[in-house]
DNA sequence: AGGGTCTATGTAACCGCTTACGGTGGAAAC
DNA sequence: GTTTCCACCGTAAGCGGTTACATAGACCCT
């Protein structure tokens, strides 16, 4: 590995300018500089991050929280993947890393987990992190205004959050159920239920309000009892929709929270001898991948899944770079017309 | 943030001191080595690693090279959330993080790409990664074997490649393959077909020969024209399942080398007006989410796929630990049954 | 000619930790 | 009573960069 010191002996220069090429070009001769690139090149110089993260206590990572071994191991995000690939190419755009941060059973025996926000904080600065990433992966997002509160920039994905350098990037909640109502009104249908995400979780209470909204457009009753919680998992969907289809007067069409509980109500239909769509219209809300695949395909809200990533990349960065809070970022959602609904 | 020499004033002791306790506490007196623990608690030391890994020449994270900005950027890998998760979780017990390198665009012009795999040996010199997992998100296996050769030690992910400090884990898909014809010849099939992934591709490969192995097991003959090739994606099953369907004498079970795959047999089935199981039964391999979601159910060839993550992981430790090649993992697979071949 | 400016570069301190080496004191060995 | 050894700890030299400050020369102006 050569290091700056070799490639400045062989310019006859000092380190410091060689140092001053890669940080601020525009300050030494270009006859030099090119003399240094050139040099530097040909022995394949790789700076070396440590030594400049030491020395500049910034690293060009930035973290990612994402707390595995959870209450339900078996749970899963439900499109991690998409997210990924709009995080990691927007920061790379910037140069950065992504870190996915151990969560536990660190060798030095400082964890890290949801349970204690604060191990993560502590390899934020370990690690001079420029910022953390948040990813819901269940329904503990109370533990994020932990992180929110600490200081250390961070971004949640999907979850509402506030502090100092604390914002969120979510979808616009609202005008995505609505649009989910509308088209089943469209329809024809009146007796509209919903399966909604945990009380009280942000973009679930606001899927809750489009939901509203669409029925008050419509002219249509709001009932109560048309409105049952479940978790986003697929169980819950199941659950919520055999309360739904006790009822006496059971609902014609269902708008779910979540692709997950819209499949999970599928299969409850089923269960119960229904046909979707002819006895049931269903609408989900991700657009994940087993949307189009299970039978019938199922309409759903569609979520830009990687535009997470990408938002929550740009917001960092831009806390990173500016300092202060960022606003939230709120993205457009689409609906996806398949086969659930019977149009 | 504390640093050592602040603990090492108010303990009385010198930095090297402190350095001990942490590193190699059996060389300091007991009760000094207290005294330093419970002042670094009290300011809440967190050693830098930066410092660290500057004057140790070795970081405590491992490198993931997935990359994302692929020819065809729609796909998706079946089930890396999973392999992340294992990955994570096992890397964590040894107290090291995952990095996601930066594919492309670093702002200093010093790339990362399958195509240019010396970016990614860059980085890896760059942070002092211990080493690299290499995840196959597409059918450019053979970019990897570059990286087995670079001498930094990489541990690939379903993806056969051999090198100095090189190497991987697998399923056991011989017999997995195996099963899967042995289910079907049990439920009285004989003209049973294959969809194969890239020729070349070693797990492919171990799948066809498993195929063959359970044709003749069975006394079955082997014919060329029941064995198709696709890319392990859905398109590609669908496809080869319509040229299945369009031989004289079609098979009547289909043993896919993917799930992915598999659904695509489905919807061609169910597009050629054929009934799954009852007209075609299908086999499937890897067990993704989808499988269970489909209707029918996918029967299929469960792969351990955390299980992936925690090998890769212990192999890159056992390679950075231990210094030499390890040995290749091969996982068991599990032949899971629902309903898709009628049983 | 002297002073002021500006550009290009060198000098050296510093970032926080690790570790080879050496020193000290007391116990054990002779 | 030396010598030897060992446990414990301090000194100081790195690791490879960044950057404040100093310096040297070129150029311009009065």
């Amino acid at each position: 590995m050569a290091t700056g010191r070799e490639i400045a002996q062989l310019c006859g220069v000092s380190v410091a300018t060689v140092s001053r090429v890669f940080n601020q070009p525009e300050t030494v001769n270009e006859e030099t500089r090119e003399r240094v690139l050139r040099v530097a090149k040909e022995l394949g110089y790789q700076p070396n991050e440590s030594a400049r993260a030491l020395s500049t206590k910034q690293s060009t990572m930035i973290g990612l929280v994402w707390d595995t071994d959870h209450r339900r191991p078996d749970w899963r995000h439900p499109y991690l993947q998409d997210l990924l690939i709009g995080l990691k190419s927007a920061l790379s755009a910037h140069g950065y890393h992504l870190l996915m941060l151990a969560t536990s059973g660190d060798a030095r025996e400082i964890g890290a987990s949801l349970a204690d926000p604060v191990g993560y904080v502590n390899m934020t600065r370990r690690h001079h992190l420029g910022g953390l990433v948040l990813i819901d992966s269940g329904s503990d997002a109370e533990a994020f205004e932990a992180f929110a509160q600490s200081g250390v920039p961070c971004v949640a994905v999907d979850v509402a959050v506030d502090g100092p350098k604390a914002t969120y990037v979510t979808s616009d909640n609202v005008s995505g159920a609505l649009s989910a109502v509308r088209h089943l009104v469209s329809l024809g249908h009146s007796r509209i239920a919903t399966i909604t995400g945990p009380v009280g979780n942000q973009p679930s209470d606001a899927r809750v309000s489009g939901y509203r909204k669409g029925l008050q457009e419509a002219g249509l009753p709001f009932r109560d009892e048309y409105v049952v919680s479940g978790d986003f998992y697929r169980a819950s969907g199941n659950a919520a929709t055999q309360r739904l289809l006790a009822l006496d007067e059971p609902p014609t069409a269902v708008f779910a929270a979540s692709d997950e509980m819209a499949v999970g109500a599928l299969l409850a239909a089923r269960a119960a001898g229904l046909r979707v769509p002819q006895d049931l219209a269903l609408v989900g809300f991700d657009d994940i991948e087993i949307a189009s695949v299970v039978d019938p395909a199922l309409t759903t809200v569609a979520q830009d899944k990687p535009g997470f990533g990408v938002a929550a990349a740009k917001a960092i960065m831009a806390m990173i770079t500016g300092g202060g809070r960022e606003q939230p970022v709120v993205l457009p959602t689409r609906l996806v017309v398949r086969n659930s609904c019977g149009s």
